[in-house]
DNA sequence: CGACTAGTTGAGGCCAGTCAATGTTGGTGG
DNA sequence: CCACCAACATTGACTGGCCTCAACTAGTCG
């Protein structure tokens, strides 16, 4: 890793400093041939523009399974567009609790919690080998400002993690626990379809555990919550691999009233 | 109300459209005499960029309490930034179920939940008579563009929002509930000092039930809490207003750990 | 004054947490 | 190849924190 890394610029050595395990592995991208291109930043523009806006990206990067992209307190330097693999990102209070506050997948950018306080706050871990994009945010924002069309894709990236805090923030304040874990099913079979996977069948890449930090729930309650909706028939569950046997049902019991049982 | 605005440009009728309850106030806004200036916007800009901002504010508005600011659904076309007053911010359910999102005051901006889908997705509410400085999206945007180190200020402020609610997921996913309002009670305390006023004593703006919404509990909770926080002498409640007696305790609490007692 | 909203307090129930035992899976080394 | 181990997962019994329902008080506005 050593020896790659000396060939390249400064902004490469940068993204490796916050993520001390990635491996680099191309300055190359391109996003014309990438099967994530319209979910990712580049959404919408003119092929021109796409090709323009690939040398934004400093380099690619491999993560290993476990290993961070970042960590809390790192310097924010850049977001990192998923290519492939998944993440998750966490907070930590000091007493050591870990709260899960994110599951990224191919597509998604991640890394822009780090934006007003100029350090991280979360910290990113690959659920399993994983590639991104690195985008040094400084060339990012010198793209949106050369083209304003792009500038826009780039306050609706951001406002996106807004909207789905919020919808996580109304699930865990708002929902009872296997409301919870059937949105959340809800939702990753939602992006699984948008990335052309079965929205049906899918594998879950979080541990019971991360599953539960995330919903703000036990694992045990997880493991019985699973149990219990293949007793419904509503799913089959076999360890980490999941399959949606009657979403209809899935979505009832997401929708229906939690309290004042009307 | 009429009269006033057949005088106004298209952005203040945009803006009106919006706010249908708001009524307009005058057009020149002078972040100079603001109080709230370094809470703000335009917060560490010159003087004279300062002057240049201004000319984004498309009005003023005064939003009585209890109205809308902004609807769910409603056309995103600016953000606000509250001059007087405090707002909430809540999601709904299809099925009614009410959310609250945030608690706004003084100096911050509220709507930037909108730009990604170009609509708003939670509705504000003032709690009491206050008073909004309108500001239009895509003149935020052509000002950045003339002045990139504003641009900057625009990008934390929405990140700005990803933090906040990222701190209330990690509240709602890790915390007990005594935690989460010893935690309330602390923000508000840390945001109402850092407006010169108070960071002991203030007024809650907020009934018991909106309180309980905002921090995923029920109203009843929150008044026995309040009771029992009264009882251990690290608050005095009556009513809406509070202090503060043992804020050393009350970090305490919301530091200890919840789970996993050790 | 009565109607209404906001808040307090108590009794009881239930959902999810806690503790603990056991089963399953996957990786490692003899 | 199997034995072993650690990590992950399941299930049961019990507990307790918060919700639910309900009664009552205080303050406000017509």
């Amino acid at each position: 890793m050593g020896s790659t890394i000396a060939f390249v610029s400064a902004e490469i050595r940068t993204a490796a400093f916050t993520a001390p395990f990635a491996s680099y592995v191309g300055a190359a991208a391109h996003c014309e041939w990438c099967g994530l291109r319209e979910l990712c930043l580049p959404a919408g523009l003119a092929p021109h523009a796409v090709r323009l806006f690939e040398r934004v990206i400093s380099n690619r990067m491999r993560v290993k399974r476990r290993d961070s992209l970042y960590r809390p307190d790192d310097l924010f330097t850049a977001v990192y567009a998923i290519r492939v693999g998944t993440f998750k990102t966490s907070m930590l209070a000091e007493d050591g609790r870990e709260q899960i506050t994110g599951y990224f997948m191919g597509g998604e950018i991640l890394g822009a919690d780090g934006i007003s306080h100029g350090h991280h706050r979360c910290g990113a871990v690959a659920l399993e080998d994983s590639e991104v994009c690195v985008l040094p945010f400084h060339l990012l924002e010198k793209f949106a400002h050369e083209l304003p069309a792009f500038g826009h894709n780039l306050y609706r990236l951001i406002s996106k993690d807004v909207c789905r805090s919020q919808d996580m923030m109304f699930l865990l304040g708002s929902m009872r626990a296997e409301q919870r874990l059937a949105a959340h099913l809800l939702n990753l079979a939602a992006r699984y379809r948008a990335r052309g996977y079965s929205g049906t069948e899918f594998m879950l890449r979080m541990t019971r555990e991360e599953i539960a930090s995330m919903l703000g729930l036990k694992l045990e309650t997880i493991s019985r919550l699973f149990s219990h909706l293949q007793g419904e028939g509503l799913i089959q569950v076999q360890g980490r691999s999941v399959k949606l046997l009657d979403s209809a049902a899935l979505r009832w019991i997401v929708g229906k009233q939690s309290q004042f049982e009307s």
